[in-house]
DNA sequence: GCCTCGATACTGCCCTGTGCAGCATCTCGC
DNA sequence: GCGAGATGCTGCACAGGGCAGTATCGAGGC
């Protein structure tokens, strides 16, 4: 049998994910999904536009024509069969998680430039990680203080914000430690003696 | 000004960091990016038979046509132009890292389903991660034991291992931390009580 | 000598997804 | 009344994924 044309995607049943808790216009299910989604299933806004509409042909949904002023916009609900297809998708197993790590193609090749280029981007990838922690714990305190639109999915919520928390943690602590064993070598293919073996033993890199 | 045609990737320059350690037929050069660059730049083998036509265009690589009896083959090498390309693409700050998780839009929308599907979903986490912790140690074990061909690069191969290898297990602990919470919950929405402010504290979720 | 199987060596096609430019309206503060 | 930022989209070119398809080579079994 050839693959069927236009199979629902991840992206479709995230946002019919979205689609369950309430309805959205196609503006704020972009800014939701990028909110909420954004950390561990990034989508340019671009295409959250388009994936709406599919659901729609596939009768997971429903579009309702409103304006504001003279503004058109379309609110998107969920419907039965929506339902039903998300309940479904939560029994297939999951596809293994896709790290894209631009930052450590530039460690693997470090050895194309000088010690300081690689000290650069360990560098960079602390302060990323650092920003993300930091833009974490400001959802998290926000979570905390103020009345949470869906309070029963705070279990959930923080499920998925423990994995992201100890993620960035994790890289805050590997670039640290990558920059201190950098600054032993003397190139970036003469690491001046250093023991790699001992650094891949288990809990090598352990401050 | 406009965004320039044909401006070289980060999958272009990943090739071109290959290319800098030796020449490769363009399959070899397929295999061997799966092989160690798939664990942080995961690129399908369609794509990387297509990326050095473009650094050939570029002038950073050289083509060279052969044939093993009948069957012809393409053998790239690195110019100089092509050193001095992957040179200035190490000055540049990396793109940030881009996680796709699809186990997590599961986790997020578990409210959708049932508990035992959300426990199944957490299980496959941990058997995924647990997998490419054994590829990654039978990795390291053939670098330890044999002559490596690249042995000058041990070093740096050993940062990207740790941060791998460090990876793969705080996926593996997680799942297993959120499995055993998630048995004490009623449903995917009432957490029994459960003291989820406490889990996002620091170290919440150590063993 | 022949056959099969896996490795080698690719290409075509259709789809998803990204990034950017562009366009128009609404709301709120000044 | 005016500008800035939020709202609400679309078009286009290109990167990338997945699968099917094509063909040759080399080693081992019978």
């Amino acid at each position: 049998m050839p693959r069927s044309r236009n199979a629902l995607t991840t992206t479709s049943h995230a946002l019919l994910g979205l689609l369950a808790l309430r309805p959205w216009t196609t503006y704020e299910l972009a800014k939701q999904a990028q909110r909420s989604l954004g950390w561990f299933w990034p989508r340019a806004e671009r295409k959250l536009y388009d994936e709406p509409k599919k659901l729609v042909a596939a009768g997971l949904a429903t579009a309702t024509e409103q304006r504001t002023g003279k503004r058109p916009r379309t609110v998107y609900a969920i419907t039965r069969e929506g339902r039903s297809a998300l309940r479904a998708w939560l029994d297939e197993p999951p596809a293994p998680p896709v790290h894209e790590f631009e930052a450590m193609v530039k460690v693997f090749f470090a050895d194309g430039g000088t010690l300081d280029q690689l000290r650069a981007t360990l560098h960079e990838v602390e302060r990323t990680a650092t920003e993300r922690l930091e833009a974490l714990h400001a959802m998290i305190d926000e979570s905390r203080s103020g009345p949470y639109e869906f309070a029963g999915r705070l279990p959930l919520n923080a499920l998925g914000l423990r994995c992201e928390l100890d993620h960035e943690q994790l890289l805050v602590d590997w670039a640290r430690w990558a920059r201190s064993q950098v600054d032993t070598w003397r190139s970036p293919t003469d690491a001046a003696g250093w023991d790699w073996q001992a650094a891949l033993a288990p809990g090598g890199a352990r401050p």
